[in-house]
DNA sequence: CAGCAGATTGACT
DNA sequence: GTCAATCTGCTGC
């Protein structure tokens, strides 16, 4: 198990990481405590030119002013004023293209992950908000370094064959025109691991 | 400054 | 299937 480095966030195909992250593990180290899991689902966001991104036509906000740095650096925000939902951010600085990471499969710290999602709750990771709960992740790491200890990502070899992965339209960006056509959504099924 | 819609989820009819 | 929860940013008065 290795940390990724920098020089893999660097990279400027975006479509091409998001492909690349699935089956890598994403792993939190906050108050001490461990979890982590396999990443299924992503989504790319490809910057300026593209009507579904947060950045589109060059947008700069508060909120997505993080899209903007260096690749390697975490993007949270909150979506419908109530869910954390965890962006990578890829390419140069001042490229803002981004990864969504919306599903896991867990793998350690179970029971955090069940505590932190609340009692009676069965754990599930299956969605972009569920996921940062599970993990831990809030608006407060915006802006985190991927490559320290506190959110990181590992390549642990796993590999996800490419007649598994299937890609698609994005979740949820109707409003963005040709762009929600777009096949910049990979997943697959975390049933495979086992 | 009011109104609305959004990269969603879970509870309820 | 419907709907509320409730923060950010955009549009229009």
């Amino acid at each position: 198990m290795s940390k990724l480095p920098r020089s893999f966030y660097l990279g400027g195909d975006v479509v091409a990481i998001a492909r690349d992250l699935l089956g890598k593990v994403l792993v939190t180290h906050l108050d001490g405590r461990t979890t982590a899991g396999v990443i299924s689902e992503t989504e790319a966001y490809a910057g300026a030119g593209d009507r579904a991104s947060h950045a589109f036509d060059g947008r700069r906000t508060r909120r997505n002013e993080v899209m903007y740095a260096e690749g390697g650096t975490a993007y949270v925000y909150l979506c419908y004023g109530i869910h954390h939902l965890f962006n990578v951010v890829t390419n140069s600085a001042d490229i803002p293209h981004a990864v969504l990471i919306r599903a896991i499969h867990p793998l350690e710290g179970l029971d955090l992950m069940r505590e932190r999602r609340g009692s009676g709750a069965r754990l599930s990771t299956g969605g972009p908000g569920t996921l940062t709960q599970a993990l831990g992740i809030r608006t407060a790491h915006n802006g985190t370094d991927l490559t320290g200890d506190a959110i990181h990502l590992e390549d642990r070899s796993i590999v996800v064959p490419s007649r598994a992965v299937i890609s698609g339209p994005r979740i949820g960006v109707d409003y963005a025109g040709a762009d929600a056509l777009l096949p910049y959504r990979f997943h697959f099924d975390p049933h495979l691991l086992r």
